[in-house]
DNA sequence: ATACATACC
DNA sequence: TACTGGTATGTAT
DNA sequence: ATACATACC
DNA sequence: TACTGGTATGTAT
């Protein structure tokens, strides 16, 4: 249920900076106020101090009042409420010997994840105040003091201190701002400038860490082992102090390139240095030592919601069961959670609540590689076929370009559509093989498109999964394509150009076989293509230090639509693939 | 991969015996020796010391020659084959330093598997000595020390160990079985006879343990802990001469009361059990000690295809990877198992070698639940529609008759064909709700059949599959109906007239059976079948000893055709599950 | 494979 | 007037 | 959910 | 002449 995004998941274009985005509860109860509850915001982040949230809901709610988007979110609030009791009533029924059993499970799988303890890492999560707001504010000192906002009426991207004083916040759209605070300024976007920016600041923390892993523009995780141990052998200073001055002076070096201050958090692991980070800004940093009980009693009082990967409606339906600190987690409930929740989930909530980050043994092995590539464009109300394909048209050869920049093909074009009614819609369709070709991705999604019309849109995207890399692709492709084929044609083998009559499933044996011999070609081939590609024209912050060549996933064939699955058509010579 | 079937799965009307089926290779080599070893027999079997297999073998594929049955096995055998190759192949590319990270990883997850071995059950598997011939013979001394098989020129379903000189085995054609033994005798099979047999044996079984678990008629497992302690805890004995003499005593009274004789294997789990019965054939014992190093010494040398779940094609498999015995599982192999198979298959591997048995703590507590009730008939090759339908009408009387007599209702109709090629083709419709009437399983099974039409088969089945308690289905439904079902109009037929609440896939199945005369007649006759048919009509040999209250399983719903699923019709009130 | 929900910035 | 865009992952079917 | 392969008796 | 029938489970898509 919770969603564990990984370390470098993140942000394009328009993205909203974290520093404020919050949702949660206020204190009031009843139908209408949870709801109110669900859209308002959070009074507990930073700069958020003097905001008198009653009254900033009241004005929110009084904006949304009718509108779709708040019949929507209302459907929404709706099942999560459905489930929350669904869950409730599942919890009720459990009954006191089972409770016993599962607490005592969960005491087991709780020591046996604390064997995975690891302690020797220093992590430092270093996170750009207000970015995009605090860069606008650098190159126009007029905007200082002043509640100002990056973005526009319908969007807000960040907003400064001063803003977040009447409520106004990331993710809200700018009218809704403007009616918290009349005199808020409404600033649009320079990605360059971000951009620039985020490329001189990586450059500062790649002294620091060759593998500095980006998660955004504005946030970095920075491995500072080596260098605090080298600190402490040279001074024979504590952990904590080594491990401090290096972060400050991290900072302010990132302060004199820039000008922009910056909060950091350090921590053994990933996920402790996050939530660190958050836990002193503006300007500021917090640290964590690399001891166990340093680790469990900050865990402790922290709301499940500031653990990443819980959201509001997981942090609302561990509330409903009485769960609302990391410490909760692993007291009385601990067997419930096993009971209510998918193996994956209770496991990540443990390991969340002892402050154990993300699993993997060390940082620096983990390649990101790219699972999809997409757009979406939001639009005004549009039923009409022919403007609904012109624009699905234009998306299509933006995913194509991206594609084609990196080298890359997709296996499954999935469209997404929203409704006037902000009901989200996706179709998939996985093709034959992998594409880059404009063609193969827009006839699919035209004709996911048309079986869905009629339809009133505010918002259309296609996005490809499956990918692999263009051109170890065209190799599989030719395999797949032969395999699948009903009869048994004299078929060339695509590596060695043999020219074989035999039957298909001999055919693929064979050419798998060549393809073993002709791996490193491919992969030296491949290295000179990207080399020439260059640096993507795409904005690119997630997976700015994955390597290039793509890890080929599985190729995938397409179901044959059952005409022609008929007897004649055996399934010889299929490729079978191994678990 | 490798499949496992748990404690009671098990065998229906023409059911051949479990003692002699088998199928690896010959020490033959090259791919038609491979091909001929994949279906020719295996010498190591009881009763089979002094056949020749190279002529045996030779016999069974000049009898096979250019059949379809042998061509389907071609296929069959080529998909191994590259699946063998393409695990070789990723095997060939495991660095050093993986295979030794892996290998260290098993080492770890073997230790972990082994802290969970008990050791305080004593079990027993009775296998009755070649069940349904030892009947024939008994009853016909005319039998005894000739050829001889239960079955018809189409199937054998065990053999005498006369029989078995000659090679001819359970699962074997009988013309095969008199090309390879003139003088065979087939007998016809006595199922009245044998189900009476059977419950004489588990009438003396269920005095040594009331919660003996019948995997078919001829196998049983005896879980004898406590009348071992007692025999001891009385006698002074110590565990091996308590068990011997408890087993013995139990063969004897089975032999008096049926004049059968049986073979038994005695361990601490299932597992070992049924391996060791296996060791001592016909009407012998076998005693594997409650002690870890006797468990492990027993498994060591035993190839991997005698372990319960690794059939011909994993054993294969693991044999190209150089896994032949159990001790080969634990060996330098076991990081590339860990590589090369699933999470759960190379856990069931690493179990099985230890001679863990299936986990489950105690085995009384394990209460069998039906997943599925179906029925599927050979025929001679048939093409024509209306043929077909009223074959398929007969089926789903069938199937039909048994839910209701055991007050179940199915939600999934599986739909499976085998062409004239051998060529198997399952299809299958999830309905809208759980049902147990005639029209809903025909309908969606004929449905289905016109889609895939025109074939020539020679086999149908249908399968009922999503099992639900008949009584709280039909509140379920309710609920499942009023959540779920935005619109469901009563539709009429025009045909028969008849007004039915049906999915509209179903509705126009329905029509066109009426169209071609078939449905009012399949129906009376259906009707008429389960009105005489008592609850025992159906031969019953698995879940004999489950409980009649049937655990509900959760209510699906039928996806909605997407034409429905328009904008407004929202998805409100649906039903949210939960994880 | 397909559809959708959740989550993050 | 007016509630984003890009990506990953979990779960159910 | 759907399709198919493997396995057992 | 001629290669079953009933059930469970794993895996992929």
């Amino acid at each position: 249920m919770a969603s564990r995004s990984g370390s470098g998941s993140g942000s394009g274009s328009g993205s909203r900076k974290g520093e404020d985005n919050d949702d949660d509860g206020t204190g009031a109860s009843g139908v209408g106020a949870a709801l109110a509850g669900r859209m308002a915001l959070n009074t507990n982040k930073a700069g958020m101090g003097k905001v008198d949230a009653e009254a900033v809901n009241k004005i929110i709610m009084s904006m949304s009042e009718g509108s779709r988007y708040l019949e929507a979110e209302k459907e929404r609030h709706a099942r999560t409420a459905v489930r929350i009791a669904d869950m409730k009533a599942r919890a009720s029924k459990i009954g006191a010997v089972q409770r016993a059993g599962m607490a005592r499970k969960a005491a087991v799988m709780l020591e046996a994840l604390e064997a995975e303890r690891e302690l020797g890492t220093t992590m430092v999560l270093v996170d750009m105040d207000m970015f995009y707001a605090a860069i606008e504010e650098r190159d126009n000192p007029e905007l200082r003091g002043k509640p100002m906002a990056v973005g526009g009426m319908s969007m807000i991207s960040t907003s400064n201190y001063v803003a977040r004083q009447y409520g106004v916040r990331a993710a809200m759209p700018g009218y809704i701002g403007k009616a918290l605070c009349p005199e808020l300024i409404l600033v649009k976007s320079h990605f360059d400038k971000y951009k620039a920016a985020a490329a001189t600041i990586r450059g500062i923390l790649a002294e620091y860490d060759e593998h500095v892993q980006a998660v955004s523009l504005d946030e970095a995780y920075v491995d500072i082992t080596a260098r605090v141990k080298a600190v402490m052998d040279a001074t024979g200073s504590s952990h904590e102090i080594a491990a401090g001055g290096v972060v400050a002076e991290m900072r302010q070096r990132i302060f004199d390139a820039t000008h922009l201050t910056a909060s950091a958090g350090t921590g053994p692991n990933k996920l402790v240095a996050k939530i660190a980070a958050d836990m002193n800004k503006p300007n500021g940093q917090t640290y964590v030592a690399p001891d166990r009980d340093a680790v469990l009693s900050f865990m402790a009082r922290l709301p499940v919601r500031k653990v990443p990967g819980i959201g509001k409606v997981t942090a609302q339906v561990l509330d409903a069961l009485g769960v609302r600190t990391c410490a909760d987690v692993l007291g009385e409930r601990r067997g419930e959670l096993l009971l209510l929740f998918s193996a994956k989930s209770s496991r990540f909530f443990f390991r969340a609540a002892l402050g154990l980050g993300s699993g993997s043994s060390t940082t620096t092995d983990v390649v990101r590689v790219r699972k999809s590539i997409g757009h979406e464009r939001t639009f005004g109300a549009v039923s009409a076929r022919n403007q609904l394909v012109a624009k699905l048209s234009s998306l299509a050869g933006m995913v194509v370009r991206d594609m084609q920049a990196k080298s890359l093909k997709g296996a499954t074009v999935v469209l997404k559509l929203k409704t006037t009614a902000f009901k989200v819609i996706s179709r998939s369709t996985t093709l034959r093989a992998p594409t880059d070709a404009f063609d193969d991705v827009y006839g699919a999604a035209v004709a996911m498109l048309h079986e869905e019309l009629p339809l009133t849109l505010r918002l259309m995207g296609i996005r490809m999964t499956g990918l692999v890399d263009a051109r170890s692709a065209s190799l599989r492709d030719h395999l797949v394509r032969a395999s699948a084929a009903p009869l048994l044609p004299p078929l060339d083998c695509p590596v060695c150009s043999a020219q074989l009559r035999i039957s298909t499933a001999a055919m693929s044996a064979h050419v798998e076989a060549c393809l073993e011999g002709v791996t490193e070609d491919a992969a030296a081939k491949a290295a000179a293509g990207s080399a020439k590609a260059g640096p993507a024209a795409t904005l690119d912050t997630f997976f700015a230090h994955a390597p290039l060549p793509h890890r080929a996933s599985r190729a995938r064939r397409r179901k044959k639509p059952r005409r022609q699955r008929k007897q004649g058509a055996s399934a010889a010579g299929q490729v079978i693939v191994l678990d």
